[in-house]
DNA sequence: CCGATGCTTCGACGCCGGGCGAAGCGTGCG
DNA sequence: CGCACGCTTCGCCCGGCGTCGAAGCATCGG
């Protein structure tokens, strides 16, 4: 009747527990199974299940080290579908305190499937074109090479991949694009490897801008509303 | 807990039913509520409550013409979450010999939201920017516009919209790029208009290629396998 | 080796939601 | 004006799946 199975991969979405799940896997790392039940709020047993729906699935992959079991979202198809699919998701109605904290944290600073997103990523994006580190058909410059190279991106490598080099991902909270594509996970690595940003204990996506971050992206002529 | 509500989505896309309406819809048209019913194949009251949740979900828009009711795709994105997500649906394994011809006219020309893919689309793609009516930067050409108009396409509206003009969009069974965008869609309209592909009665996708518009395509130096 | 830890499998339970037919409501045709 | 038609709402049934705890397997530490 139908050519691809939409409805099979829609009905893995569907569950709250995997939805958390994968909303966690969106960071890019790789998380045991412990850890994703603890997430979703469910038994490690209940949580387990889950997991090996979503494996057979073909939207996870595992690898397994020691005794653990470290799940990984599939594939870049698999993180653009879901950044597609959360573009279309409406927001949830913010109910307490502690969840505002965490969607102003969101809208500031996270990682969306492994590269940066929010009033950062839009207003990193917007620097990168600005500098003229990168091209409007988004290639890097000569100029953007040796600067991405002192902060430790390895440009090559990201442009070897299948993967898109380089394309703007139209942010779901700022409506405008921030970088996506290998050079932006590329970036994003280096930036958490430079301290620019750390990963907001307790939360999965939100990302904290620490002192450095601040200063570097200034410098960079990045203009940012305090939090 | 959760920023954005994806199981909520997802779960709308879970169901067999929904997703049959929504892959039906997914050709552009807009259907009315029996029909939908139909291809899905359940009651027509089934169809209202489905037709129902996808609406208050935001994924279809409703207009309503004397007394039918009328539904399509809600906007660009709901049909480039839809698109992604196929793109991620494993294949169906194909069934009967019925589904097999089915599958392989999908393959072979189809409309994908709202522009051509499948071989012919992918062909399409390649010629535009052999032929030097696109370029390299999915701009029109001079030529290009001048030939495009030809075939009553009108470039400057596809320009004028918030959606983008032109873009790649990997095509899901060719694993290469089929063209997509306003522009894309234009395209479609005005093949369609001219006769070169007509809708394949029975399935909601799939297009014939005709003997004018096989004719067409190779003028351009498109070549096609039979089908 | 034997216990602790991490994860999965199994069995049982409960609930959500998809299914249908009948009835209600609005529109169009004769 | 009344019947026919398209669609939705309602009430009901039932199957499937998400949930957990207990038990079964691996791996690591002593």
């Amino acid at each position: 009747m139908s050519d691809t199975d939409l409805a099979a991969v829609g009905a893995l979405l569907g569950d709250p527990s995997r939805a958390r799940m994968l909303d966690s896997l969106m960071s890019g790392r790789a998380l045991a199974a412990g850890e994703l039940a603890r997430v979703a709020g469910v038994a490690p047993s209940t949580a387990s299940e889950h997991l090996a729906r979503l494996l057979s699935g073909g939207l996870v992959e595992v690898v397994a080290q020691g005794r653990h079991r470290y799940y990984r979202i599939a594939g870049p198809a698999v993180g653009a579908a879901l950044e597609a699919l959360a573009r279309v998701a409406p927001a949830l109605p913010v109910r307490t305190l502690r969840e505002s904290g965490h969607a102003r944290a969101l809208g500031f600073a996270r990682t969306c499937y492994d590269h940066l997103a929010g009033r950062c990523g839009v207003a990193l994006h917007d620097a990168l074109l600005e500098q003229r580190w990168l091209s409007e058909a988004y290639d890097v410059t000569p100029a953007g090479a040796v600067a991405l190279a002192g902060w430790g991106v390895d440009v090559a490598a990201a442009r070897g991949g299948r993967r898109s080099f380089a394309r703007p991902c139209l942010d779901w909270t700022e409506r405008r694009p921030h970088l996506a594509g290998a050079l932006a996970a590329g970036i994003e690595t280096a930036l958490l490897e430079r301290g620019w940003f750390v990963r907001r204990s307790g939360s999965s996506r939100a990302l904290r801008l620490t002192e450095v971050g601040r200063a570097g992206l200034a410098e960079l002529g990045c203009e940012l509303t305090p939090a």
